[in-house]
DNA sequence: ACTAAATTAGAACAATTGTTCTAATTTAGT
DNA sequence: ACTAAATTAGAACAATTGTTCTAATTTAGT
């Protein structure tokens, strides 16, 4: 691993530990063994290194969808693949997410990006749930007004739920992923037959 | 208006605006006419103002769900009037509602404020559903377990709908008021009879 | 009007922090 | 082995910022 891609771990690794408003660069290089000079060096500004560690994100995102492709699966599994597969980025990315609208504010990049993947995901939702209503597993008399609301609101959750499970006092050691598949799980329950 | 009271009206304006992170306590003296040390003769530190205008906001909600003490009215109507009631909240203290994570995590006492309001609140509204339960206007086969979870879907989306409706790029001034009722509308939309 | 307390301005302090600059050292290609 | 480019350490810069300190001024009570 070159020093490039260690800065990255290491600072993804202190940016979930200690929060993105306590870690400094010098901080990151100290933890390294490397010199704060050589860490600008591989990354002028800050602002580079958590694009960076989002566009991993972004990356590890478009693969876990990857999972929307095989649609011969019971709804029940594909949720909870679903929800498993998100969970592990959320955990793994857990700054981003928990601090999202403050590094969005600050890195418009970023802001950009999600826009733009929250647009593929839309479509992505509301054509998976089509399908599954022809197959007998979700409801088919739900208006597609409510339907888009209803994409919207799993958005709300899945990006969001950190932040209120943060805010709650929850610590991500223990039961965090129960956590967050019940409300998953509630989200979708009136939805499904 | 004593000196006190300027203070934290200009510093919530001034958050709501520019937001948390670049504004100093230097620019809330500027934009007063006053300089900075007087700023700091009323609050010792930057902590202070912020969580004086977290106990206004607190007051303001307590004040708001006093609504819920009448039950003599259509579900759709208590709900649309809370609906209006959060949202002006969430509009009033825009700033905190959209860094609330990066808040708690900076202020402790705020984070144990909002977990003693949100046990508060859970029970009001587990309660209010089973009242309008019984009153045919909610779903009455719903097991307790799911509407806990509803609640906290609820909540989830009442405190980051703002967060979400920030990082999408969305702006105030416009159409803000309907995208939240129809976020919260979409939530309760399964639910209601 | 006198006096003590409250308020205010403005300079100064202290600490932090991202970033740059320079010189040394290491690495990779031939 | 030679050489140019890449990498590195460490000092230094520059700007910001919350906060404190001091002296002046204003206010409120009698």
């Amino acid at each position: 691993m070159n020093t490039k891609e260690k800065i990255i771990e290491t600072a993804l690794r202190l940016y979930n530990q200690e929060g993105i408003r306590t870690v400094t660069t010098r901080q990151i290089a100290q933890e390294m063994g490397i010199s704060a000079g050589n860490l600008h060096y591989h990354f002028k500004h800050t602002e580079d290194i958590i694009f960076t560690v989002f566009e991993q994100l972004r990356h590890d995102y478009d693969e876990m969808m990857v999972l929307f492709q095989k649609k011969d699966v019971i709804f029940q599994d594909l949720l909870l693949e679903f929800t498993w597969g998100s969970y592990q980025l959320i955990n793994k990315y857990k700054f981003i997410f928990v601090n999202f609208v403050e590094i969005c504010a600050w890195i418009p990049a970023i802001g950009d990006s999600y826009r733009n993947l929250v647009s593929q995901r839309e479509e992505q939702f509301v054509s998976l749930f089509g399908h599954y209503s022809k197959l007998g597993m979700f409801r088919q008399d739900i208006p597609i007004a409510i339907l888009k609301g209803f994409v919207r609101q799993i958005f709300i959750i899945s990006d969001f739920w950190s932040s209120s499970f943060s805010v709650l006092g929850g610590r991500f050691e223990s039961d965090a992923f129960e956590d967050y598949k019940r409300t998953v799980e509630v989200a979708f329950y009136p939805y499904l037959i």
